[in-house]
DNA sequence: ACGGATAATACG
DNA sequence: TCGTATTAT
């Protein structure tokens, strides 16, 4: 469970924003919109009175115009795969709710329920649901909700916002009560725990969002609420979506408070009204507590609200729940919730999945390739606009994927998750998934005795696939003032380049312990997958034509088995033995091949030291692969900048300071880990003795990495579980 | 074994 | 570290 900082006394203005359901409005407005926006955007930055937009009305009539029959004000919703049973509901617009149509209706429940629902259909790429469109649409409305704090996307379609700052800004210079006016959005925002049955509600909120005796805490939350106003009215001005928000003391509350009233309204948790509001909220409403945890709390301990919550100490609390859940369950039921608004406006990892129900399940490898292989095309598409707009790059390669065995007794077994470094370029990342999904196979199978020979299918079925691409840093921008530290003169730093040649030669090379177990010549770990089926007569080029939700005919494509020697080690994951591989596909013969990897391998001897690398963390990564070897002294000097700064150079002191080959990139990180895990030396820091500024310049990423050095927000959990609690720490039952 | 696709996060 | 499990929409 989330931990963070509880702060007593918080008074922090967090809102969270929802947008109501985005998948309707945008299907239905987006791609009008998207030809309107480019109208629009030639009048964005002039004012509203200038002369050339007298005429903006004429832009709202042609977003009007545009929007044809709209699907505003209509039953509504939005469907994915439309042939089974009218395909799965995944958003219902508020009007078509009011017939009772539910998410995950099938389309044709929907339509018993309300014949003149208007069902819409998700965009369909590649045989599977593709969520581009909203995707983008999120993030449109991201860029318009982050302009006035730091904005975290909690999800394609929410955010929270700490609006602290320009709250305390508002406060200053232009606090609410002294305001003539309020704006009309503001005045409609519902304010919890404020008798709206009086005859003029609005006059009541106007009353709470003016009135000087209000402790600051609440002048705060009132200078939030027309913060949050204001972005609200420009999103819906900017891209017609509506949306949503709550403003409080914090997150948790917020998020409560942003489903309280909606569409299109706000909501205040002022803080006298928090125990009022928890005291009666049923537990299952809380976020985090709607699963397992919560109905523990309901069976196991008896607690129905939020507020039974209060009777437990928060040392029983972490007796049942484990030190972290259990804290931060007393801090909830009291409202309490320390965790912070991260800046992220950009997901961490994009995913590509397909699931294959029943009898659609992938009975052979090459339908799973098949398969494989359009995702890994989303996927590599995904990574490679973020690698253009975002300047961003993703290292790891995950594949998940869930399968059944049938006849083999009912022991359901999952399919093991493989993850290993990843390379850029769509062909590479389809045979790495795929060598990832052999792997994993084996080890499924392996684990009911089976033996595995070539196509032959022992009765597992594949039901799910997905790839997904995580652990995505930005590449630096190369100018900041920490990397002129590093090396003073400009020119001695090769730039980073942003091509995608460029980046697929930085691409993540064999990993120590693959090149380990590569020159050992034996030991088959996960990256140096086993042997699989050899299928390389397609190219690069080869496009499977494959009708929808038509993907049983699995025409065998001829396959050749390769001598063992060879698969095993074109299976490993080495940039230049693919680079041959690809180059010479039909003709490669074992020799080739053979030498081919001794070459590479021979030629990163000197670039890469051995296994020292293991285990390094984000820190001495990213400054071995930014610095090259001649910047060793200056990456020292910058280490023991850091060092002194922060109180560490008694750490570090102890440490062999030469530069030697191997500690060549000894930087931070390895001082620190390389330290502390050896000699566990007492160690200690004052926070305020390290030099903001010089944290600051480091990449984003970087820094959340150090803080959490320096701050760190959780407990190891090693308090044993009580064995009463039976249910919540069962492990999961197979779906 | 149709509650789909996709995220984030915590834990071991 | 990786892999698993939970939660949410």
């Amino acid at each position: 469970m989330p931990v963070g900082r509880p702060e007593l006394s918080d008074s922090r203005v967090i809102a969270h924003v929802d947008m109501d359901c985005f998948y309707v409005q945008d299907s239905s407005s987006l791609k009008v919109r998207s030809d309107v926006r480019r109208q629009v955007s030639r009048f964005k930055g002039m004012k509203r009175n200038d002369p050339i937009l007298a005429n903006w009305s004429y832009c709202e009539s042609v977003v009007e115009q545009r929007k044809q029959q709209s699907l505003r004000g209509q039953p509504t919703a939005v469907v994915q795969y439309n042939s089974w049973q009218g395909g799965g509901l995944i958003a219902v617009s508020y009007e078509a709710r009011k017939f009772g149509v539910k998410r995950s209706m099938r389309g044709d429940e929907a339509k018993q329920v309300c014949p003149e629902i208007h069902l819409v259909q998700v965009p369909v790429a590649r045989g599977k649901a593709d969520l581009n469109t909203y995707r983008n649409a999120g993030s449109e409305v991201v860029s318009i909700l982050s302009r006035r704090g730091r904005c975290e996307r909690a999800s394609i379609d929410e955010v929270y916002l700490d609006l602290t700052i320009a709250a305390e800004a508002m406060l200053a210079d232009n606090p609410p009560e002294c305001l003539e006016t309020i704006s009309e959005e503001v005045v409609k925002s519902h304010v919890f725990g404020l008798e709206e049955v009086g005859s003029d509600a609005r006059e009541n909120v106007r009353h709470w969002f003016t009135r000087s005796d209000a402790s600051r805490r609440d002048k705060l939350l009132a200078c939030g609420a027309f913060i949050v106003a204001e972005l609200r009215l420009q999103v819906l001005e900017e891209t017609e979506f509506t949306c949503s928000a709550g403003i409080a003391h914090n997150k948790m509350l917020a998020k409560l408070a942003s489903g309280m009233n909606k569409p299109a309204q706000q909501t205040v948790v002022p803080f006298s009204s928090i125990s009022k509001l928890l005291r009666t909220l049923p537990i299952k409403k809380m976020k985090q507590l709607g699963g397992k945890l919560g109905t523990s709390l309901q069976i196991d301990l008896g607690v129905n609200t939020v507020g039974d919550l209060l009777q437990f100490s928060e040392e029983k609390l972490q007796e049942y729940y484990g030190v972290n859940t259990g804290s931060w369950l007393w801090n909830t039921a009291r409202g309490i919730n320390g965790e912070e608004v991260k800046e992220r406006l950009l997901p961490n990892s994009h995913g590509s999945g397909k699931t294959f129900p029943g009898p659609r399940a992938l009975k052979t490898v090459a339908s799973v390739e098949k398969w494989l292989n359009e995702l890994c095309e989303e996927l590599s598409e995904r990574l490679q606009s973020d690698l253009e707009q975002n300047k961003r790059i993703a290292h790891t390669l995950t594949l998940h994927a869930h399968a059944y065995k049938s006849n083999d007794g009912d022991s359901f077994r999952k399919f093991p998750s493989k993850s290993c470094p990843l390379r850029y370029g769509t062909s590479k990342i389809k045979e790495d998934a795929l060598s990832l999904f052999q792997a994993g196979l084996r080890e499924y199978l392996g684990l009911f005795n089976v033996k595995i020979s070539g196509n032959q299918n022992n009765g597992w079925g594949i039901t799910g696939l997905s790839v997904s691409a995580s652990k995505i840093v930005a590449i630096p921008s190369g100018t900041r003032s920490i990397m002129n530290y590093f090396h003073n003169q400009e020119e001695s730093f090769p730039q980073v380049k942003l091509s995608s040649e460029q980046l697929i030669q930085d691409a993540p090379l064999l990993s120590p312990s693959e090149e380990d177990s590569l020159e050992s010549g034996g030991h088959l770990t996960l990256q140096s997958i086993e042997p699989r089926i050899a299928c390389r007569e397609e190219n690069e080029e080869t496009k499977y034509s494959m009708p929808l939700d038509r993907q049983e005919e699995d025409k065998d494509m001829c396959k050749e088995k390769l001598p063992d020697k060879v698969t095993s080690i074109c299976s490993s994951p080495d940039a230049e033995v693919y680079r041959g591989w690809e180059k010479d596909q039909t003709e490669s013969s074992g020799d080739y091949l053979t030498v081919k990897i001794r070459d590479s391998l021979e030629s990163e001897e000197g670039k890469r030291k051995s296994n020292k690398e293991k285990g390094m963390s984000t820190i001495s990564r990213y400054f071995q692969s930014q610095l090259s070897g001649s910047l060793l002294k200056a990456e020292h000097a910058s280490t023991s900048k850091l060092s002194e700064s922060s109180s560490l150079s008694a750490c570090q002191s102890e440490l062999p300071q030469e530069n030697s080959p191997t500690r060549g990139e000894s930087s931070v990180d390895t001082h620190l880990y390389g330290q502390i895990k050896l000699k566990r030396p007492a160690w200690s820091y004052d926070i305020d003795e390290i030099d903001q500024d010089i944290l600051n310049e480091l990449p984003k990423q970087i820094q959340e990495e150090v803080q959490a050095w320096l701050r760190p927000q959780k407990r190891p959990n090693t308090v044993k579980r009580d064995l009463g609690i039976t249910r919540y720490f069962l492990p999961a039952k197979d779906k």
